[in-house]
DNA sequence: AGCACGCCGACT
DNA sequence: GTCGGCGTGCTC
């Protein structure tokens, strides 16, 4: 006993540190590792919750997070010869509130919380990129020498005018400042201590600098009566004390969202001079366009905007200035509901049904939910914006109370009361405030949307002589007018490459389809990528290529290529834009094989702004909050293709998607029209979107996902298990399913359980998958049986499993 | 996540 | 007889 009595030493402090890893210990307080702190670092202020350290975690050195400080009280039945001490502080650190957020996280979301913490610091912050050392100038004690010259005594009166909190200051700010040519002047105060250099460590960005505007003034906007009453509605939880409230803005596109946030912000930061602004957006919404808004309103308080197109040293100095302060508006995507400021006053999340806001790798969090999270921890409001708000929010801002009172028929009433005890304005209480904004700014109008039977098209294009076209006549004439009138149209078509489908010509006569080796999904053919000797297919899940073969392999027939996507589409317009003397340029496609970098996107969005580009070609990454006045034409070339996939919500996606899209057409003082081709003219997600009829959408959606148990009447979680092994798959699946079946029926929880079903890929590179979906009446209840079988050992976060909590995506 | 320990097939 | 396969379990 004697031997451990120095490691009992009660003046011995120790901390709980999160590693870098997928511990597996999840959830609970106490399971991170346990380390001592070395009296040196105690030292200023000493540990601290929220510094990032670095620790030995067996032979190597791993970064974690300090989520625990205390005594030996900390080391309750751990061997303390065990215990190691923590190597150094890595110099960056979270703010409390976002180590408690981080907590909730790894519980909500079933993960172990090192991997949160892990991704709340940006790795260029965590390497170090960019650090320097720089040396800067602070006052010093000398006095004026004797008998200065005129010059240099009128010189360093100047200095000493210069406002206190001026310093520190870099040598060549100083010659600036005091508006010297060379740095003579400066040094010499040095040299005679009238200034005294110090050191201090900067991170020196290198890369595109954000915009850097002068500084911007309120433009005097008058806002509409809609727009005013959800700013003044929204103002008094917004300070001088902060107040957790969600509000759903949910507004038609063009109706000036983004005003009211742009308001919201300047209001918060008027009366909180401490607190800071978060505004998340989807990151391809993230163009110049919108960045370059928020950075002109809000230039004189520093905005940091973090996207993917981002050096590694500026994202690491625009981390920094958050942190500090400096940048009180804080402007990104999905990653940025984890800015490090210090206070928070306000959260907007633009476009909240955007499905980019859920990450699909570990830790699977939905920044919107996040978002709100982090407003109740920091005491704060969160505004929720969308023109096709999630049903999800839509339920929660008792949307579908507005909507029943002129629709006939009632429906049982199965609403959770509101959590936050607050006082709502109207009968039934709700989670959230909802605000409407149903008219377009400056008195624009809504685009006449036309939904377009392809079959009947195809017939009428086969007697216009047209080969198999994707453009059918109605909207090709439209095209073709729009183009001649000098107007710009946008084409949408979800599915990128040429053709979906290359099979044998002999159809099912013979049925060879050129499949991926390593899954059970086809090739699609890439045009662009051709080689001199043949055609190239790639497989959109492996990404592994291959060569087309000149005939069918089986029976020796012609390939036929069906399915068209972007590239099919472009190919077949080119001779259109011959037509009428446009040059090549008039056209760009966008989508992920001809964008591969964010500059190749904000360029290409700028010659279309420009109006050198005539037409806009591209998947989903063009739907999204781009505002182009030129644009009289949409078209959606085929609204089917996220129409069949078997997820319950591929109605309610290809509903946002024609929103969207539509939402482009005609935003000036022209009225836009919309062209909307599909297999599908009667399906209720298309007709209802053609009317702009969201609300009714919403209501019978809701409607049919509560009879059938579905989200967002119910929670849903999904375990997908995978494996090379196919019977090994099937076993695990099997005794996990009936491992959950079991517990629910045991604890009495009403959590049902169904599979292992295989998804509708059931095999990406070489690994099998089986899902298991998890739906309770609760969220908590899903993560209560989750964490069960993860104790139980049966759910471990490896390569194997896969826990995903509120899936947006079931493939 | 790494990295060790540990129990079954093809080699010097 | 060993070298090495990767299944299982631990890291304060």
């Amino acid at each position: 006993m004697s031997l451990f009595s120095g490691s009992l030493d009660a003046s011995r402090r120790y901390a709980q540190v999160a590693v870098e890893r997928g511990i597996e210990r999840v959830g609970e307080d106490g399971a991170e590792l346990l380390y001592e702190i070395p009296a040196a670092m105690e030292t200023p202020g000493g540990m601290q919750v929220g510094e990032r350290v670095e620790v030995p975690l067996g032979k190597k050195k791993v970064g974690g997070v300090v989520v625990g400080v205390g005594g030996p009280e900390l080391l309750g039945d751990i061997d303390p010869l065990k215990i190691r001490v923590i190597g150094k502080r890595s110099g960056a650190m979270l703010p409390g509130p976002l180590v408690e957020l981080a907590k909730w996280i790894a519980g909500y979301y079933v993960c172990p919380l090192g991997m949160v913490l892990a991704t709340m610091v940006p790795s260029a912050v965590k390497r170090d990129v960019g650090k320097r050392e720089e040396v800067v100038l602070v006052r010093g004690e000398a006095a004026l020498p004797e008998r200065p010259t005129a010059n240099f005594r009128e010189l360093c009166e100047k200095a000493l005018a210069l406002p206190a909190d001026g310093f520190p200051m870099t040598p060549v700010a100083l010659k600036i400042a005091l508006a010297e040519s060379s740095l003579r002047g400066v040094n010499k105060m040095v040299k005679l201590g009238l200034l005294r250099e110090e050191t201090r460590e900067i991170i020196r960005a290198h890369g595109a600098a954000p915009s850097e505007q002068a500084f911007g003034v309120d433009k005097s906007v008058t806002l509409s009566d809609e727009q005013a009453k959800a700013v003044e509605g929204i103002l008094p939880d917004l300070g001088p004390i902060g107040k957790f409230a969600v509000h759903l803005l949910y507004g038609v596109t063009g109706s000036g969202k983004t005003e009211v946030y742009l308001r919201l912000i300047r209001s918060m930061l008027a009366v909180r001079p401490e607190a800071s602004a978060i505004v998340l957006v989807p990151e391809i919404a993230l163009t110049p366009q919108t960045s370059e808004r928020f950075a002109q309103r809000f230039a004189d308080l520093g905005v940091a905007v973090l996207h993917s197109g981002l050096s590694a040293s500026r994202r690491h100095s625009e981390w920094a200035r958050v942190a500090s302060g400096d940048a009180r508006v804080v402007v990104g995507a999905r990653s940025a509901v984890f800015a490090p400021v210090p206070r928070l006053g306000l959260v907007v999340v633009d476009e909240e049904h955007d499905t980019s806001y859920k990450q699909d790798q570990l830790p699977r969090y939905h920044a919107r939910d996040v978002a709100i999270k982090r407003a109740q921890i920091e005491a704060c409001a969160v505004v929720l914006g969308s023109a096709t708000p999630s049903l999800e929010s839509w339920a929660n801002a008792g949307g579908e109370d507005s909507t029943r009172k002129d629709t006939a028929g009632g429906g049982d009433e199965t609403r959770t009361v509101k959590t936050e005890g607050e006082k709502q304005n109207r009968g039934k209480q709700s989670r959230y405030r909802m605000w409407k904004l149903t008219k377009r700014v400056g008195g624009g109008e809504l685009p006449r949307i036309r939904i377009v039977d392809m079959y009947q098209e195809r017939q009428e294009a086969r007697q216009l002589g047209l080969r198999d076209p994707s453009v059918l006549p109605t909207l090709r004439r439209a095209l073709l007018g729009t183009l001649q009138e000098g107007s710009q149209a946008i084409l949408l078509l979800n599915r990128r490459g040429f053709a979906t489908y290359v099979g044998c010509a002999g159809g099912a006569s013979c049925g060879w389809v050129l499949g991926c080796e390593r899954c059970d999904a086809r090739m699609i053919l890439h045009r662009d990528a051709a080689l001199k000797s043949g055609e190239l297919v790639r497989c959109h899940h492996c990404l592994s290529e291959c060569v087309v073969p000149r005939v069918c392999p089986n029976c020796s027939r012609g390939l036929v290529r069906l399915g068209a996507g972007t590239q099919r589409v472009e190919e077949e317009l080119r001779p259109l834009l011959d037509e009428l003397s446009l040059g090549a340029d008039a056209l760009i496609r966008v989508d992920r094989d001809t964008m591969r970098t964010a500059q190749d996107y904000f360029g290409a969005l700028a010659k279309f702004a420009s109006g050198r580009a005539r037409l806009l070609l591209g998947t989903q990454m063009i739907a999204k909050g781009l505002d182009f006045p030129g644009v009289r034409l949409v078209g959606v070339v085929s609204a089917d293709t996220g129409l069949n996939l078997p997820d319950f919500r591929a109605g309610e996606r290809t509903f946002q998607l024609i929103s969207q899209v539509s939402g482009r057409a005609g935003r000036a003082d022209a009225r836009g029209v919309v062209i909307i081709q599909t297999m599908e003219p009667q399906n209720p997600a298309i007709v209802l979107a053609a009317e702009h009829a969201f609300e009714r959408f919403a209501a019978t959606e809701i409607a049919a996902r509560r009879k059938f148990g579905l989200p967002p009447a119910t929670r849903m979680a999904r375990v997908v298990c995978r494996d090379e092994k196919q019977a090994a798959l099937r076993t695990r699946a099997v005794a996990l399913a009936e491992w959950l079946r079991a517990w629910s029926s045991r604890h009495n929880a009403g959590v049902k359980v169904r599979g292992p079903a295989e998804p509708p890929v059931a095999r990406i590179a070489d690994q099998y998958r089986l899902g298991i979906e998890l739906v309770a009446p609760r969220a908590g209840l899903v993560q209560e049986a989750l964490r069960a079988a993860r104790t139980e050992g049966l759910v471990k976060s490896d390569s194997k499993t896969a826990v995903d909590v509120d899936p947006v995506s079931l493939m």
